[in-house]
DNA sequence: GGTATCCGAAACTGACGAGTTCCGTATATA
DNA sequence: TATATACGGAACTCGTCAGTTTCGGATACC
């Protein structure tokens, strides 16, 4: 393995669009999401190692010429890719509010996230073995995977200390990650299907009992 | 990649130590923990696709020949060699008793539980990517690595609920994977030290409040 | 001591994949 | 319509690694 997923020079002075030697300098950057999101694809489930240039470029119909045209190298591409995953799902600042914590929480269980979840952990479990090798991936999986899901907790819980719903006193920072690090192990560790009963599980055996509440009619 | 970890080949009606047809036939099996443990480091600093026979014979000071006279591929060698890790750790049906709850989760807490727990951690990271492709290395993982951690943490609720000290209406199952989960995340997504710290904010900020009980003068 | 067997080391084979080069074509500008 | 550019595709180089073969030396058994 030439495991230098960048490559350590510092980019050459970045030619940006327009440059000046000539004058009709065209680039075509069009395409690149198509390429970035066949990267995800093969990513997801191929793992990094699995994934080939080849498999990338077929599944976006493009040539493996063109891919070398725009990255550098494979794992420039990687790291590109997955920077550029962040979801098109619920922003932070915009959650819907139905009044108690645990209406959030299991507002929250919708095919469509629970879905992108999936896909997102298959991305991450192919990185797993290469992740020790590059910072620069752990940023970009940090902030395009991880953060975001604790963040989403951390607001819901805040909201409910905020209307008097449960204690200030509650440690939220650790509670909000109950939620994302057991689906995670469930999916990525025991490979058994994160779904809706047993998110309604963790909410009701596990965060709402933490934070002093109980589940309804238990 | 070769994706088939396993010949399928169900095994050639084994020859056993003892065959019949020629008389002196010796086996020298004294070797194969020393290459299994070999193949069990490069595994956990290399990953599954970064691990070559090579590595494992150099640092087990064996040839690489005889690695194949023992077993017929690396995916066999690495099935076993995980089958194999079942820990020299404490053992499930001798726990010690402190007396409360939060006394045994935190008599857990030992440097030489720690670093065999991150051990087993960095062996899972580097064959996260394969998993989804070999059921038979699931298995190896799920009863050497996953299943004995959840256990443990059974025992110490249903032991809590016997003394009476928390109800026995808390859904243990769940609660009981609190930390093995927390803690994988912690180490394999986001790549921060599994410390005292913050396996004390899970016992205190999570598990406790959520049986019910509370974390010593909060 | 003779013999059979297993050992570690090293050379070898074959496949595969990263990265490069080349070529015929499509397209946008002029 | 002429020209330049980037395109997809295919052929290429080159290193690496799984798995095999060969060999000289050590060791247990007779």
């Amino acid at each position: 393995m030439p495991l230098d997923l960048i490559d350590s020079t510092p980019a050459p002075a970045s030619p940006g669009p327009g440059q000046p030697g000539r004058p009709g300098r065209r680039r075509d950057h069009s395409r690149d999401p198509e390429i970035l999101d066949a990267a995800i694809e093969v990513l997801a489930e191929e793992g990094y190692d699995g994934m080939t240039m080849e498999m990338v470029a077929a599944r976006a119909k493009a040539g493996k010429a063109t891919l070398y045209r725009r990255w550098p190298s494979k794992g420039e591409l990687v790291v590109d890719a997955v920077a550029c995953m962040k979801s098109r799902d619920l922003d932070v600042d915009n959650l819907p509010d139905t009044g108690t914590l645990r209406g959030d929480l299991v507002a929250m269980i919708k095919p469509r996230t629970l879905e992108e979840a999936d896909r997102k952990m298959q991305v991450m479990a192919g990185l797993m073995s290469v992740l020790s090798r590059s910072p620069e991936l752990v940023d970009a999986i940090n902030s395009a995977i991880v953060a975001p899901r604790a963040e989403v907790n951390r607001r819901l819980l805040e909201r409910a200390i905020a209307r008097g719903e449960i204690s200030a006193e509650v440690d939220i920072a650790t509670i909000a990650l109950v939620a994302p690090s057991m689906t995670a192990y469930r999916l990525l560790v025991t490979q058994r299907p994160v779904d809706r009963e047993y998110l309604l599980s963790i909410i009701d055996g596990v965060v709402l009992p933490a934070v002093g509440l109980s589940a309804p009619r238990a």
